[in-house]
DNA sequence: TATTGTTATACTCTATAACTATA
DNA sequence: TATAGTTATAGAGTATAACAATA
C-alpha cells in the first residue's frame, strides 16, 4: 500500500535523492584520496589496510578481516606487500603460535602520517563550505553512524 | 610553514575528520544498494551503467564512458551483458555508422524505476535523521557538488 | 588521418574452498 | 575437532595498447 502522500513518500524519496548526492560527493572524495595513495606508493585496498593498523597495539590478521569486512584470506597478499615496503611486519605470537600479529614499522607511521595529511587534503574538495557548514556535516553523519541499525528495530 | 592554530590547521583536520566520517556513511549506503542490485541480478558496474542511460534519449556509447568517468574500452562488457539480460539494446546510428546508442528496453525502463526504489530504501539507513537533517544534509552535499572545483582557482 | 567500438591483456580486489600448522 | 593463516582459483572491475570499420 502507498503511504499517504506529503508523508512518507516524499520522505522516502528525498532519502534517495541526499543517497545519490551523498555518494556522488563521496566518490569526489576517495578519488582525491586515491590520487594521494597512489603517490605514496599505495593501492587504495593495501592503504586502507595500513590505515586499520594501530601502531601502540599489534593486530592478529584475523582481526583486520573483520575491520576491513573481507574475507581473511584476502589479508596475506595485502599484508605481503606492506611487509615487501617495510611499513609492517608479522610476529608470531608466542602465546598462541597461529596466531601470527601486524607490527607497523616507523616508516608506516610515517605513512600513517602522511595518509592523515591527505584526508586533511581534503578540504580542497569541501573548501566551498564554511566552518559551520563543516562542523554540521560532521554531526549529521555522526547521527546517521552512531544510529541504532534500523533492521534490528 | 605551519598554518597559525586555531585558523587553517584546525580547519583541515576538521575536514579530514568529516571526510573518513562521510566515506564511512557512503560505505552503508552503497553496501546497502549494492545488495539491492544483487537481487535484481545486477552487478554493480552494471547497475551504474544502466542508471545513467536515459530511456527517452539513446547515448553513443562512447558518452556513456564519460558519465562513468572510465575508459571505452570496458563499455563493451557492461553492455554486453544489458543485451543479454534484453535491458538494453545496441542500435547502429545511421548518421555515423561508427557510432552505436544505446537504447534502454521496457524489461530496462522497469529496473531502473526498481532502482529508484532502492535509493528510496536507503531511508532505512537514514532513518535516524529528521526530514529537517535529512533536508539539510541534502544542501550541503548539493553545494560541496555545485561548488567551482578548488583545483581550478 | 581521426574516431568508434572492439579485442587482447594485465593488474587489483574480493570470495570460496581446500590445505597446514597449531591448539 | 576447531582455529589462524595460507594457497589456489575464479569472477568483477578497470586500464593500456592494438585493431577493424567508418568518417
Amino acid at each position: 500500500m502507498p503511504p499517504a502522500p506529503g508523508t512518507a513518500r516524499d520522505r522516502a524519496e528525498l532519502a534517495g535523492d541526499v543517497t545519490e548526492q551523498l555518494l556522488r560527493v563521496a566518490g569526489e572524495l576517495q578519488h582525491h584520496i586515491e590520487a594521494a595513495m597512489a603517490t605514496l606508493g599505495l593501492t587504495p585496498a593495501v592503504a586502507r589496510a595500513l590505515y586499520q593498523l594501530d601502531p601502540d597495539r599489534p593486530l592478529p590478521a584475523r582481526d583486520l578481516a573483520e575491520l576491513l569486512a573481507c574475507d581473511r584470506s584476502n589479508i596475506t597478499a595485502l599484508v605481503d606487500r606492506l611487509e615487501r615496503a617495510e611499513l609492517v611486519r608479522r610476529r608470531v605470537d608466542p602465546a598462541d603460535r597461529r596466531i601470527k600479529t601486524l607490527v607497523v614499522t616507523d616508516a608506516g607511521r610515517e605513512v600513517q602520517r602522511q595518509m592523515r595529511e591527505a584526508f586533511a587534503g581534503c578540504d580542497e574538495v569541501l573548501g566551498h563550505l564554511s566552518d559551520a557548514q563543516l562542523s554540521t556535516l560532521h554531526e549529521l553523519c555522526s547521527a546517521v553512524l552512531h544510529a541504532p541499525a534500523a533492521g534490528q528495530l
